[in-house]
DNA sequence: GTCTATAAGTCGATAGAC
DNA sequence: GTCTATCGACTTATAGAC
């Protein structure tokens, strides 16, 4: 039996999360290192390693937590509801959580540019089937005429593209918008996009 | 004075860039290892250091390579030209590469992810130039009327985003449409959402 | 040009004192 | 729970034989 967590576990073990984020999110998982992460998240490496039994444990903590929440906005668009509305309102939430986790957005992005290695079965079974079942939601739309006929498939990946891209490249974004702030622009942007596209 | 490059040489030093693009682009410049280009290079480590002065040395060559092509698409981009035409042109072309050489893709992907320690001085010197003029080219078009009023630097995202997400997240892709081949239906796809965008 | 051998440093992880 | 010390493997790069 293990005791409950104390607030120094606890707050060590947030500490450990945050800091691998950090590292793991800019170097992905080989390029990242455990002194990196030791120190960001100020505790000895030999200290961290008495909370995460090794490097591997942290970050599949990290991509666990991540993948749960990572679905979430494409499970909730509803098939009962208005077409354009859902989509545009998925578009919205996946943009929202560019601008609130990009850490979250770029660990997921250094993990397939690896190949995947670790979630590439999660990503055959679960995602395929949600977007399966996503897709056929939107190609009844179609068929139905209730919004244009495009391929529902390339849909969901263009507002994955669009989104993410604002959170994975942000370092080019700023480069180019200089103290502009993307976001909003964007919102706009995207707004007018799939209305245009979608409008039958 | 250096002697001109055998056919050896030659073909050594395409051999290592090879290699290097194929482990660079995967895992970015920490995260790789001399053992493993060397590996695919099928030579030793040694050897090809003889070649190349430092691993450092290997990835400004593939860097310097991948610049030289990578802004030319939207270099074309020609303001006496039509609007749309032109627009939907540059989008096919971006495409283009990134079904033609996604590892070149993947490694400025990870070159961005991990915060462009190498070239961000680049991005904000030529990339931001060479964009604010295109822009500025685009944003005449819909003062105009030529096109729709659309953020011309969004659309610049945009096409980048639609384009390189096809090369940096062919696994997750290729995950979700199993077997059947991406590029054909992105190339309709890109057609259609750009030609409404863009249609005043 | 290509190899073996190795230097010099970093990596993940463990041992054991406190 | 946290530390210092350290092991053994790995990593970049060099030396020197052939």
């Amino acid at each position: 039996m293990t005791k409950p967590a104390t607030r120094i576990q606890k707050r060590n073990q947030a500490a450990i999360l945050s800091a691998g984020l950090d590292i793991f999110s800019q170097y992905g998982f080989r390029g990242s290192t455990l002194d990196q992460i030791a120190d960001a998240a100020g505790l000895s490496k030999p200290n961290l390693l008495y909370y995460f039994s090794s490097k591997e444990a942290i970050h599949a903590a990290l991509l666990d937590r991540l993948l749960a929440d990572w679905l979430d906005p494409l499970q909730a668009l509803d098939a009962q509801g208005d077409p354009v509305r859902e989509i545009l309102a998925y578009a919205k939430r996946k943009l929202a959580l560019s601008k609130d986790y990009p850490r979250e957005s770029r660990l997921f992005a250094n993990e397939i540019l690896q190949g995947a290695p670790r979630i590439e079965s999660i990503l055959r079974h679960d995602l395929k089937a949600l977007v399966d079942e996503k897709a056929a939601v939107i190609q009844g739309w179609a068929d139905a005429g209730k919004i244009a006929p495009v391929d529902p498939y390339h849909l969901i990946f263009s507002i994955w593209a669009l989104t993410q891209h604002y959170a994975d490249f942000d370092v080019q974004v700023r480069a180019v918008l200089g103290d502009r702030a993307p976001y909003d622009g964007a919102a706009v942007f995207l707004d007018m996009l799939y209305r245009k596209l979608l409008t039958p």
